[in-house]
DNA sequence: GCAGTGATCATA
DNA sequence: ATGATCACTGCC
């Protein structure tokens, strides 16, 4: 059982991320991401939508095409982050969950006042640099527990772009925080 | 609605 | 070496 961490500051452990993306993805609503600015200062954002990529068995995953040198760390422990280019411009930010050896990773598309996978980069600054780091405080951006977001706040829809994947395109993978909710 | 943008990967 | 693809965004 996993203890409770809601009213911890502590990075996440690793033992959060090692369990399956949707799970993880889930309970990532809520959380904060952490970025260490140069000053030394950290900002927090509340994590408000997330997608989960399964492993290998998941057609939109880049794990199911097999193991290459852009998607190693998805493969590798949970509790380190995965970042990519996407189309020329845009870093994508994922932390990988699961046992080592499965490739799932779950993608932050929201947080704070960032509205999209790609704005949360460029928000905080987010790039290669930050591909195949722990998501610990040594490495200048992390995640922390947040206030629990209950079931009944978080929707589920089919994860966004992905629609070469067949019917893993239409699995409700992507988790939303639903504002009217709150 | 669609152009921009460039790393990555398969093919050769 | 070449060409297709792409977990997106911003402006039309």
């Amino acid at each position: 059982m996993m203890p409770d961490l809601s009213r911890s500051s502590q990075p996440l452990p690793r033992a959060f991320f090692a369990r399956p993306a949707d799970r993880v993805a889930r309970d990532l609503l809520g959380a904060r991401l952490v970025v260490r600015t140069t000053d030394g200062s950290v900002a927090r954002h509340v994590v408000f939508e997330t997608e989960a990529y399964l492993g290998a068995h998941d057609l939109a995953c880049h794990g199911s095409k097999g193991q290459t040198k852009r998607n190693a760390v998805m493969f590798g422990p949970a509790g380190h982050w995965y970042v990519y280019l996407c189309y020329g411009m845009h870093w994508m930010l994922n932390i990988v969950t699961g046992a080592e050896g499965v490739p799932a990773a779950v993608l932050i598309r929201g947080a704070g006042a960032f509205v999209g996978p790609g704005r949360v980069t460029r928000g905080l600054g987010i790039n290669k640099a930050f591909d195949g780091r722990a998501a610990a405080r040594s490495t200048g951006l992390w995640l922390e527990a947040g206030e629990p977001v209950g079931l009944r706040r978080i929707s589920r829809t089919p994860r966004i772009g992905v629609g070469y994947a067949g019917v893993w395109a239409e699995k409700p993978l992507r988790f939303v925080v639903d504002p009217a909710a709150l």
